[in-house]
RNA sequence: GGGCCGUUAGCUCAAUUGGCAGAGCAGGGGACUCUUAAUCCCAAGGUUGGAGGUUCGAUUCCUCCACGGCCCA
């Protein structure tokens, strides 16, 4: 006979078992519940058989005496949905004493060792669903992931923010510096770019009025998986019109502390044996001033490239001062700012989109913001003058034709759209992975991706 | 891309100096009405990641390859 195609009005597992908590040892109820699962553990008595079954609230031992159930054919890892009542087995577990159980589902491949899990690592990617079920800490790390997307959402609903999708597939790709992945359209027979930022498309549509705006999606850059990089990421990218990197920053604040507080009940993880309280206001530091706090500031190329060298950096493959200074702060600053540090002021060489402050037209008003030694996000006061947008881009241009293969490559439609006038704009991003890990204590991006990329096995 | 480490039964792990490849769990068969890593009995389970080399003999030593991890770029 063929399986049931449904096994309707399910009770959840915590919510029986809470009830079975309630009674005497030894005891059972009256109601009648109704809960489906998987069959995690099987305890054979004979006459009396217990298993016990999870579902995604939790677990909980099933009281099957054989003469009300008949004969159980039930193997370690079937899906089964019984109906019973809730009960306390004579040692005080709780339980649902079972009248009748139905096989809905079949295991055909063994699960792996229910006692010590499944615990080596390529397995547990290329198998996720075997960790899931087999590793609950892997589960609640998905659930944890998952309601952090969901709470930033509605606080940026609440603001006011409004969510909008841009392309994946662009004819050209900017507002990040990296590599893309490069794809091709046949019809159109053209190359086509993978997105490696949603920035310049969002900031056209402030140019077009939508004044609040924000996505969260893929993004995809061509480069080698880290820790804290993986190929295809998450990433959040708001812009708000008539708002400024300062405003930003206490937006920042706000969203990360509150989005803490509302899926972790507090602000305050655990990473890497420290913990980080994202309770706002977060330290502020000149990106500059932590630079020469390291002994690492220095406008002139040659220089600071004997300073890294003197700390033994392998600088070959930094062929501009901007790739130097990139290099001196990932490598020396970034890995020191634990609790959460707004890094602000940047150079201009590695801002094309930023706002010059007003004292200074070297620097311009961006900010990046770190937690265990971690960049979570990037923001600016958004350049929303064509012309001078243009000049950046050249300066960019110049970047690249000094080597830097991942300067910003230009975008003259942008520069176009720029020219119908935007608002002054605060514009941000936030790896959703990255603070995905801080939330959830993982110390690599692939535990809180759900298939992290692996090559193929043949 | 470079360096180091790893890969043994479905899973978690052993295997002495190079000398018959093993255990627990899972899976198969059986016993048992309060177990919870249940217990007990029986039978089964392997191209030791792949290819080559050294050797009388290789899981063990060497080379190459694949995949993964950590660090560096």
């Amino acid at each position: 006979m063929a399986a049931p195609k449904r096994f309707p009005d399910r009770d959840e597992i915590a919510g029986v078992r809470a009830e079975a908590e309630l009674l005497e040892n030894g005891a059972s109820s009256e109601t009648k519940r109704r809960l489906a699962g998987r069959v995690m553990a099987r305890r054979d008595m004979g006459k009396l058989v217990f298993l016990d079954l999870v579902d995604r609230s939790g677990r909980i031992q099933l009281l099957c005496p054989v003469e009300r159930t008949g004969e159980l054919d039930v193997h370690l890892g079937d899906i089964v949905g019984v109906t019973g009542s809730p009960a306390k087995s004579r040692r005080g577990e709780p339980s649902l004493q079972v009248d009748s159980l139905e096989v809905l589902a079949r295991i055909h491949t063994p699960l792996p060792d229910t006692f010590h899990g499944l615990t080596d690592v390529e397995q547990r990617y290329r198998k996720r669903y075997l960790d899931l079920l087999m590793n609950e800490d892997s589960r609640e790390v998905a659930l944890i992931r998952s309601r952090i997307v969901a709470t930033i959402r509605r606080i940026l609903d609440d603001w006011g923010f409004v969510e909008v999708e841009t392309p994946i597939l662009q004819p050209r790709y900017g507002g990040a510096f990296a590599e893309p992945f490069v794809t091709h359209w046949n019809s159109l027979d053209a190359d086509y770019y993978l997105r490696i930022a949603t920035e310049l498309y969002l900031k056209r549509l402030i140019v077009g009025g939508l004044e609040k705006v924000y996505e969260i999606g893929k993004d995809f850059r061509n480069e080698g998986v880290t820790f804290k990089h993986t190929n295809e990421f998450t990433m959040l990218e708001w812009y708000e019109a008539y708002a400024d990197y300062n405003d930003t920053m206490a937006r920042i604040e706000q969203l990360v502390s509150r989005t803490a507080q509302e899926v972790l009940g507090t602000t305050k993880v655990s990473f890497k044996g420290e913990e980080i309280d994202f309770a706002a206001p977060w330290r502020r530091v000149k990106f500059v001033d932590a630079l020469a706090e390291q002994g690492l500031w220095s406008r002139d190329e040659q220089e600071l490239r004997k300073l890294l060298e003197a700390r033994s950096v392998d600088v070959s493959q930094d062929p501009t001062w901007s790739k130097l200074i990139d290099h001196a702060h990932s490598a020396f600053v970034e890995p020191s700012l634990v609790q959460p540090t707004i890094l602000y002021d940047y150079p201009i060489e590695l801002s094309p989109f930023a706002r010059t402050t007003d004292d200074d037209p070297t620097i311009v008003e961006r900010f990046e913001y770190f937690a265990g030694g971690i960049e979570l996000g990037n923001a600016f006061s958004e350049i929303n003058d064509s012309e001078e947008q243009a000049e950046r881009f050249s300066l960019q241009q110049a970047e690249r034709e000094a080597g830097d293969v991942e300067a910003e490559a230009g975008d003259p439609d942008y520069v176009e759209a720029l020219s119908y006038g935007m608002p002054p704009t605060g514009g941000i991003g936030l790896g959703i992975d990255r603070l995905a890990m801080l939330f959830t204590g993982r110390e690599t991006i692939r535990d809180v991706v759900l298939f992290p990329p692996l090559r193929q096995r043949d």
